[in-house]
DNA sequence: TCCAGATAGTTAGGCGTCTAACTATACATT
DNA sequence: AATGTATAGTTAGACGCCTAACTATCTGGA
């Protein structure tokens, strides 16, 4: 039984237990759902082989891309990764101790403590990126470039 | 600052700091993720009315729709719901003690333990059906009715 | 200058899920 | 019938995120 079936399946039930009622909206969702969730699944698989969580990743990322020198702070770092600074706090202590971030002192204000990508940080986060994107380039190798517009084209007009 | 700009700014920033790789899958996947991750929150709030998470829904749901007399075993609903059976056991508990479902015997075999849906439960759940067909309905309206089959299309077409 | 309120980050505690180990029961083979 | 293996469900412990409370520091107005 693959997924589509699974789906179909909760559509055919909820049809004929409620036939009054309209479920197109809520199949259309679990499948949105349901892609996301497999995909995360294989993303997991993906970075695991560099030694990274997808949460410990999209850190490093966002330090990457943010250009030299490779610093931002623990509340950008939060607004980016659309993580709580909780959430941030933890995944930089694992990081650290890693050796692939650490903290700084800013020198204008003692409260803030920039993060910093190291030599050893960066190689990772150059290396798994480009599994990453394979990874992310075969998730949608199903549809042609079209199609994938199409779907780009969709989601924002959802969001 | 909107979500779309959120993803644009993720985009444009790997764009500059990598000119060398592409970067429009992982942005369309990003673009799924946060639909899913802004609908859930909605789907919380919606049902936080009714005083249920979204996991003690799917499994009320699940019963529901599984029709007359309304009754599922754990693994069963492990199935359905897509989550493990240790899952499943501490929703059914949190259901069980406020009297949405009830824990029988199974005569024939005594491993068994039936999850059957309570008179309040279905009260409940065809309750929080209408609200949460409604805010599904909610999710995809910005797409007219030829835009959302092809997006379902298009889902079909990834999974 | 001093203090009230804002801000940066961490810590504590809770929640929901997972995996793995465990208990109880059933079944199949001899 | 006895025993080894499979199966149903629960429990234990870890993980990662959240919210809320806390500490330290900064800033603007009396």
């Amino acid at each position: 039984m693959n997924d589509e079936d699974l789906i179909d399946e909760l559509l055919h039930g909820w049809e004929s237990a409620r036939p009054d009622l309209e479920f197109a909206p809520m199949a259309l969702f679990a499948r949105c759902n349901r892609f996301v969730t497999l995909s995360m699944r294989q993303l997991e698989a993906t970075l695991a082989d560099h030694e990274l969580s997808v949460g410990e990743f999209d850190v490093l990322s966002a330090l990457r891309r943010s250009g030299e020198p490779f610093t931002l702070k623990p509340s950008e770092l939060a607004d980016r990764v659309m993580v709580t600074r909780a959430g941030i706090t933890t995944r930089v202590d694992k990081l650290e101790e890693n050796g692939f971030v650490e903290r700084r002192r800013d020198p204008n204000d003692r409260r803030s403590e920039p993060i910093v990508l190291t030599k050893a940080g960066r190689r990772l986060i150059d290396g798994a990126l480009v599994s990453y994107l394979d990874n992310q380039t075969r998730l949608f190798s199903g549809l042609n470039p079209a199609q994938q517009r199409q779907l780009d084209s969709l989601l924002r007009r959802l969001l």
